[in-house]
DNA sequence: CAACAGGCCTAACTTACTTCA
DNA sequence: GATGAAGTAAGTTAGGCCTGT
C-alpha cells in the first residue's frame, strides 16, 4: 500500500487533486503548444471574434440547412473568467448566466452550454480517477489476499489448527464464528480503507457533490489555468 | 517545405428526464 | 393529475488545431 506513488497534478483543464494516501491523480501532460496563442484575438478584437460563432445571429439558424457553422474559440481570458466563475460555482442563475455573458460580450446560450460542457469534463475527470483509484485499491487487495493465503498455507504446514476458545459461561468450546478478532489484528489487517460505496455514477448525477462520498479516495476538484 | 491523415479538444446541438408553477 | 416551461445530464456532431509521416 505505502508503495503507491504522489500523483502531483491532473491532466488538461480541470486539476483535482485526490487525497489518499498512496494515490492521487497522474502526472500533469506537457503543457501544450496550443496554450499560447490559440485565443489570440486577430486584431479585430472580441467583437469581431464573437461575430464568427455570432454569425447564427438569429439563433436557430445554424441547425437547419444554413451555412455550415463556425466555431468559436473562447479567448484566454474568456476561459478565465469562465474557469473562475465555475470555480465559484458549477451552476448559473439566469441573472449569473446574463451577466457573465455581458461580461464576456457572449451570448448567454454560449455561457450556458459552456457550463453544461464544463461539468460533463469535471465529472469525466473525477471518474476517471475514482475508475483509477479503484483499480490500484483492487491490486493492493489482490496482493494482500495473496499474502494472506500464504500465510494460511504456512499455518497449515505448521499443522496449526484453529483456535479453540472456550466460553466463560457455558465452558464449552465456542465456534469460530463467534468469535472477533482481536484489536491489533484487525488494525494490521486494515491496510486500505473499505468502499463505502463507489456510488454507482448514473445515481450520482442528480447530486453534484456523490463523488465526495467515495469515502477512501476524497476528490475535490482545482482547476488553475484556462480550458487547456 | 507542403500536404495529408489521424487524433484530440471542445463549442454547439439533440434528446430524455426532472422539477416546479 | 395534466401541462408547459425551464433546467440539467448524457450523448452526439463537427470545427479547429496539433502532430507525425
Amino acid at each position: 500500500m505505502g508503495d503507491l506513488g504522489d500523483f502531483p497534478g491532473s491532466s488538461s483543464s480541470l486539476e483535482l487533486t485526490i487525497s489518499v494516501p498512496g494515490f492521487s491523480s497522474s502526472p500533469p501532460l506537457p503543457s501544450s503548444v496550443r496554450d499560447l496563442d490559440i485565443n489570440q484575438v486577430p486584431s479585430g478584437g472580441e467583437e469581431e471574434w464573437m461575430t464568427m460563432s455570432g454569425g447564427m445571429e438569429d439563433e436557430e439558424e445554424s441547425s437547419h440547412g444554413g451555412p455550415p457553422r463556425k466555431k468559436l474559440r473562447l479567448t484566454k481570458e474568456q476561459s478565465r473568467l469562465l474557469e473562475e466563475s465555475f470555480r465559484q460555482n458549477h451552476t448559473l442563475n439566469p441573472k449569473q448566466k446574463e451577466a457573465l455573458a455581458a461580461q464576456l460580450k457572449l451570448r448567454p446560450r454560449q455561457v450556458e452550454v459552456w457550463f453544461q460542457n464544463r461539468r460533463a469534463r469535471s465529472k469525466l475527470k473525477q471518474t476517471e480517477m475514482e475508475c483509477e483509484y479503484l483499480k490500484r485499491w483492487f491490486g493492493s487487495l489482490t496482493e494482500q489476499n495473496r499474502r494472506l493465503q500464504r500465510e494460511v498455507e504456512e499455518l497449515r504446514a505448521l499443522k496449526v489448527g484453529p483456535p479453540t476458545v472456550i466460553s466463560p459461561h457455558t465452558c464449552q468450546p465456542l465456534p469460530a464464528s463467534t468469535l472477533s478478532m482481536c484489536p491489533r489484528c484487525e488494525r494490521v489487517t486494515s491496510t486500505a480503507p473499505p468502499p463505502t460505496s463507489t456510488s454507482a455514477p448514473s445515481a450520482a448525477t442528480r447530486a453534484p457533490s456523490k463523488a465526495s462520498q467515495l469515502s477512501p479516495p476524497s476528490v475535490h476538484s482545482r482547476q488553475p489555468s484556462a480550458a487547456s
